[in-house]
DNA sequence: AATTGTATAATTGTATACAATTATTAAAAT
DNA sequence: ATTTTAATAATTGTATACAATTATACAATT
């Protein structure tokens, strides 16, 4: 044997999988682009067969859509299906919340509130690009002490969207602020260990999030008017 | 042209992942049980190439899970897994009931009233084994109502594994006439359009298949003990 | 000019061959 | 007897070749 940390091994179509995700999240794969396998796998550095197996992923959690006519390509970005996915994580990430609060222990409290800091910090010190990430700790945080596993898994998927809705309006500024607020707002919750306080505050976080997001892609689809 | 009706083709990797999925939902494949490439290829009649493309997908939603060796295995059936399903469906299809309630026509309502009975027939004339999917029935025709396309969508995934639970535990027998009075409760409050009180009604008859499933999943785990 | 038909090219779907990894077996060493 | 080692077999991962399908270009027809 060769050590104690068994490393997974790193396959190229976990990687391919991981890479193209990230593409279509970033928008350097754009909503409703079409796409052709070979030369994905020629901007990815690999053979069809493990591409093809990392689309089938995506496919399936619908980042990619395959046309009748066979085609592939990137899910578009609607209204609709960003206020869906808003609501579902509403309900979801409000459940993890009241779990999380009926679970916490004072060390949790201690460690959430460093973590808001470093959020607040990071921020006004110019470096807020990437808030939406930091604001993600806080909330796999959350997701770890609900112990909730399989709420976390779907959770994630919704989120790989989310984040790709949010990329996809460069949300950011005064926004980012208000989170903050409503950050602090759902620690009390949780310190004070009242659940169903913790569940509401959660839930009109992410709608409030949503509120925003839906703001700006009305704002994008109003200048589109040329 | 040849027709109207544009049926998409029937591709072999589809096939097989609709087979494959149905397998393991039927316990056909048991959950736990380690699964070889070659011989699940033999069994569906295909190459290992659509079978690994079917198969992704099945990683995806995790009826399949792949061990750090690189083996295959169908996915465990865990309480605590049942339960959080369960507790997410009674989330969403509650919402999709609210919706459904607000969106009802009187035609909706003269179906739903007919669907019912239609199950409650074919229950008491004794071929009930296939009652869950009777039920479904009345569950897609809600979500036809609500209209919430990605609701319906991530529903779809977890009814598939509430399926294989109802399966794997031979949930039947009285848990079917108390569902029949649950659901004639939900068309009710549609009928009266009662929005939250739909909502409630879905909530408590998916928590209430929830509680029958634990109850048996607890008796096969009970009868273990040799 | 618009439409149809046909040949060609481009793209996706499947099978197979081979490489890399993991498991198994049995012999050798302690 | 137990452990180690090496050789073999089994299995998964990847690349490539080819088949099936779809798109494109362009001539022929109306």
């Amino acid at each position: 044997m060769d050590s104690s940390v068994m490393r997974t091994r790193r396959l190229s179509k976990d990687n391919t999988y991981f890479a193209l995700k990230q593409k279509i999240i970033d928008s350097e794969l754009k909503p409703d682009q079409v796409v052709h396998e070979e030369s994905l796998a020629a901007l990815l550095g690999v053979s069809r067969t493990p591409l093809r197996e990392a689309i089938q992923r995506l496919e399936n959690e619908e980042f990619l859509v395959r046309q009748p006519n066979g085609r592939l390509r990137v899910a578009s970005v609607t209204m609709e299906e960003v206020r869906e996915i808003f609501l579902i994580r509403s309900m979801l990430e409000g459940y993890i919340a009241k779990s999380a609060a009926k679970n916490a222990t004072d060390n949790d409290i201690q460690n959430l509130t460093a973590m808001i800091g470093n959020i607040k910090q990071s921020f006004q010190s110019g470096k807020s690009q990437d808030f939406v990430s930091y604001g993600f700790e806080f909330h796999d945080y959350l997701s770890e002490m609900s112990d909730l596993k399989t709420f976390v898994k779907i959770l994630n998927h919704l989120r790989d969207h989310a984040l790709r809705y949010c990329r996809f309006v460069s949300l950011h500024g005064d926004w980012n602020t208000q989170a903050d607020e409503e950050h602090n707002h759902i620690l009390q919750m949780i310190a004070d260990r009242n659940e169903d306080g913790a569940e509401k505050a959660m839930q009109d976080h992410i709608l409030s999030s949503l509120s925003s997001a839906l703001e700006r892609i009305q704002g994008i689809q109003a200048n589109r008017e040329d």
